[in-house]
DNA sequence: AGCCAGGGTCTGC
DNA sequence: GCAGACCATGGC
């Protein structure tokens, strides 16, 4: 299949906005060359003479749907150019310049999400992969796309057993049947305000607040979520003192992703 | 061995 | 309304 054209590679970081813990699909299979299965396709994005390409999507289907899945209709220079003149920002942006905000299918993102909870990136990008083995379709050899929440919903809880989720297995059933049965959806979610439809999420079992905001943000088009997890919480509290200011709160969502990658890389290799 | 991980629920006050 | 125990699993 032919290669897409995204952008020049400064304005997209492959390594930190796929491991940004925004998605967890996505390998590294090469120096610069990453691939992941998304909406049933499995696509290679990779970095060559200063440009970003795609390749296992038609050009035909290239638009809507996957050139807003890397954001190419959102301006970064003008959101980094707001977001800098808060200090704190200026050395998040800097330290990774070319992060991007995904924008993924709803309920992958949620049932994700849902996996993420009191648990590390690693074992997320486990369970996932097994729920995906195990339920999904071979898209490619080796390569299975999301399971549909109705394949899920139709699930035993002792079918989950193998991805050793465990406590989570049942807020997986529950958000699969809610989103199987129409009671959740992606269309609502959009719809309502950023409160109430965290409000309308919460009504999964196993899903609260930060989880819903994840939701929202990645899967469900609200920029202004701000989920707040251990890392977030010591980044508001150390870092701005309990108020977020007003440069982070014009564009909530992508200051957020700025800051998770800065705040967990930089501790991490000060402690490694 | 004990603590932590992109949390949430349930109980007791 | 809020603190604290508890929830499965795996890496360090």
């Amino acid at each position: 299949m032919e290669e897409i054209y995204l952008i020049d590679s400064a304005r997209f970081d492959l390594e930190a906005s796929f491991f940004a813990g925004q998605c967890f699909r996505w390998k590294k299979v090469g120096d610069t060359a990453y691939e992941g299965v998304v909406k049933g396709r499995l696509l290679q994005v990779y970095e060559r003479d200063g440009g970003v390409y795609l390749q296992g999507v038609p050009k035909g289907e290239f638009y809507p749907f996957y050139a807003h899945y890397f954001d190419l209709d959102t301006d970064y220079d003008a959101v980094k150019a707001t977001l800098v003149k808060s200090k704190v920002m200026a050395r998040a942006v800097a330290y990774c310049p070319g992060m991007r905000l995904f924008h993924q299918e709803f309920w992958e993102t949620l049932c994700t999400f849902i996996i993420s909870q009191n648990n590390n990136i690693p074992r997320i990008t486990s369970i996932v992969e097994k729920l995906c083995a195990l339920f999904g379709q071979e898209v490619a050899p080796g390569h299975f796309s999301f399971p549909s929440a109705q394949v899920v919903a139709a699930l035993q809880l002792e079918d989950l057993a193998p991805l050793k989720a465990g406590f989570r297995g049942k807020y997986i059933l529950d958000a699969a049947q809610k989103v199987a049965a129409g009671t959740v959806c992606a269309q609502t979610c959009r719809r309502l305000a950023l409160e109430e439809a965290v409000e309308h999420l919460c009504q999964i079992k196993g899903v609260g607040v930060k989880v819903a905001q994840c939701t929202l943000l990645y899967g469900a088009e609200h920029p202004t979520a701000f989920p707040e997890d251990v890392w977030m919480k010591r980044v508001v509290t150390r870092y701005f003192k309990g108020r977020l200011p007003k440069a982070v709160l014009a564009h909530p969502g992508i200051a957020q992703l700025f800051l998770f990658y800065y705040i967990r890389n930089k501790e991490i290799s000060e402690n490694g």
